[in-house]
DNA sequence: TATACTTTGTTTATCGGAAAAACAAATTGA
DNA sequence: TCAATTTGTTTTTCCGATAAACAAAGTATA
């Protein structure tokens, strides 16, 4: 049991004073006091505790108000490093990160064949490639953060990835021997979900959720600024919820799942059956192509694919009274054609008190979240060794 | 900001004696120590304050092991005592708890109709004729918690109750100014699935949904023991959930909704063009009746509404994976038909992830989860009053 | 029956950390 | 030049948890 005592203190109080210096930086000493309450005495302990620890620096000097002159400290955001990959598909995408999630360095690759054999070396080099390729820093990489397209246990097993046909999978332990650094696994929409709370889209909403609209839809959940993972780790699966109850099989055992009307598998699908399609190769970008060039075949596909995004999204809004929604992954490049369709079935299917404050947004980073977000969780791993929190 | 200081300590090994004591009672001081982790001294301190205040008392020495009798600590439920109302759309259930939850007096009354203006006064005078019977106690009546069918804002203003037929009722300020006592409004489900959480089925699951199945259907979302309320408290509607995009038109606005196939109204609405009982007056009770006398018609249709459950929860468990699924209000009655069909369809539209750890279990009050739930609210905002916390 | 050992609960001493107060340093403005 | 202000450090005080010592009350055993 997690009892009070001094400790517990000084780590809430630490986090605090580490916190409001990377939301605000450069800040003084005072100003931190100010923002949250702590004595001034407080701060100072504690900062200089944070800067033998490497993670924060002083500046110089800021302007005076009618006084000394306040001496500014900034997060030193280069005191380490962390890898983050999104093991898509049929890509992988693995940044370099440094403590703030900016990124360094970036290598995509795709992924032509998805069997582990093939998987595995591959992502070992791209992991080497990336610490290679890391500047000098007080702690180096403090850890790899991966983002998988199935569900994952506690351990950070992955259990069941159907479209990369993987199961029981130990990702970490392999990666983890490998390169003698901690590894988080998670799945891709939870890794999504977390980037964009950290530093994107949903930076300042302490409850929305993120979809992840690509091959299928997953969906990452932010509850009070904190990922929600479920009993079992694997919450979040609403592109598996009926909307249809006796709608087409799903391969999950369910039938009419949101994912089957609203994601780029059902695009394709329906794509193909276009008569200004037929007998052309079919990609997602060759459909904004040609909607772009004003194909009146594809923008109401585009369409009745954003009414269906709609139609699942009262679900969520209804369960979850969001402040906002999140868009993200391959489909977020149609942002242009789904955004009116969806408000406008949100505006009919909605009570008014669920979409009067909700905003509903597209990812800021496009397909980058969940690298972020992968990379994020790493670095907060590493703070909580170190007796901080960071979020 | 919350920072940390020795209050904060004292309030969380506090509230962690506390509890110990209520979980364990009888319980020695030493045992406490020993079962959380907290110094003998510090427990002893904390003790002290506990009985100065009431809250816990000595009940005599317990059995030596090998050493000094302990004396025997317990939980002085009797220091005050709560109000809790469920407020149905055609009854009043009122009770009066101690504050551990355990019903005293209670109170029900049949509510013919549903205008403020008679629901009101009937509402002051079930308060007052509680108050008048509770016994004589160090607090007294600590609050009034009340659980409404219908959204409610976060400042305890009813929005949108449409059974009720009321919109923006601020049921709180007018009764708070009457009994001069604080006053609590929520949902109906979200109190019911507190009071699971706290005195019920729900009690040792820290993540679970509980699904109101009345006239409607209403859910409370409960995430690491603590309710999930959303961004403006209105959480949780997931009875309007579409589960068939192109369904029946819901009053809410949306499309085939979940409620409309499987609720207490769905199901009055389906046993009228049943032949077998045509020109009776139709009610649950009389379909319970039916049933139980082996009415081939009456059967199926519970089985029916129970398939629809299934589906509507293979939603909720996709999407929360929870340890746990509680059924209450009236529709559990049906416990014995609904159980077979709901797991028929959760084996067949769920990933055998979420289904095998999971239990779909009953309410243990039967209707009485809302009113104690609601109860349980009030005693929790007095302890936090008190610089405790209870839950 | 005496004595050694255990267990319980209180008292005392110590320690860590936050806050308040005092202080030193740096700057502006009159 | 000096008063007022702001910043940041040092000193003192206070609070609460913990450890250690101790007192009280029991059991076990020779």
């Amino acid at each position: 049991m997690q009892t009070g005592d001094q400790e517990l203190v000084k780590k809430i109080n630490k986090s605090i004073v580490l916190q409001t210096i990377q939301a605000s930086s450069p800040i003084s000493r005072a100003q931190i006091s100010k923002d949250s309450g702590l004595n001034k005495a407080t701060v100072s302990g504690l900062v200089n505790e944070l800067m033998e620890e490497q993670f924060v620096q002083e500046i110089g000097t800021g302007l005076s108000s009618g006084g000394r002159k306040p001496v500014m400290l900034y997060f030193n955001k280069k005191a380490g490093y962390a890898i983050g990959i999104d093991l898509g598909v049929n890509y992988i995408l693995a940044v370099l990160t440094d403590l703030q999630g900016e990124v360094i360095e970036k290598i995509e690759e795709p992924l032509e064949n998805t069997s582990l054999d093939v998987v595995l070396p591959m992502l070992k080099n791209v992991v080497q490639s990336l610490m290679d390729r890391k500047p000098f820093s007080a702690y180096g990489v403090v850890g790899i953060g991966i983002g998988v397209p199935g569900i994952t246990d506690k351990n950070g097993r992955i259990l069941f990835a159907p479209n990369l046909n993987w199961e029981q999978v130990n990702l970490k332990q392999e990666l983890e021997e490998n390169f003698q650094l901690p590894v988080v696994i998670e799945n891709e929409a939870k890794a999504g979900a977390h980037g964009e709370n950290i530093h994107g889209a949903g930076k300042s909403s302490r409850n929305f959720v993120y979809i992840s609209m690509g091959i299928g839809i997953g969906t990452g959940i932010i509850i009070n600024n904190q990922l929600y993972k479920g009993a079992n780790g694997i919450a979040g699966e609403m592109g598996h919820f009926t909307i249809d109850a006796n709608g087409k099989k799903c391969r999950c055992g369910n039938k009419g799942c949101w994912e089957l009307y609203s994601s780029e598998s059902a695009l394709l699908e329906q794509a193909k059956s276009l008569p200004s399609l037929q007998e052309r190769e079919i990609s997602l970008d060759m459909l904004i192509q040609e909607a772009e060039n004003g194909n009146t075949e594809v923008i109401p596909l585009f369409h009745r694919i954003g009414e269906y995004a709609g139609i699942g999204l009262t679900n969520v809004i209804n369960t979850f009274n969001p402040e906002q929604i999140i868009i993200g992954n391959r489909l977020s490049k149609l942002q242009n054609w789904l955004i009116n369709p969806i408000h406008h079935v949100l505006e009919q299917r909605l009570l008014p008190y669920y979409y009067q404050d909700l905003s509903i947004t597209f990812s800021q980073f496009g397909i980058e979240s969940c690298a972020l977000g992968s990379a994020a969780f790493s670095v907060e791993a590493f703070f909580a060794e170190n007796k901080v929190t960071v979020s």
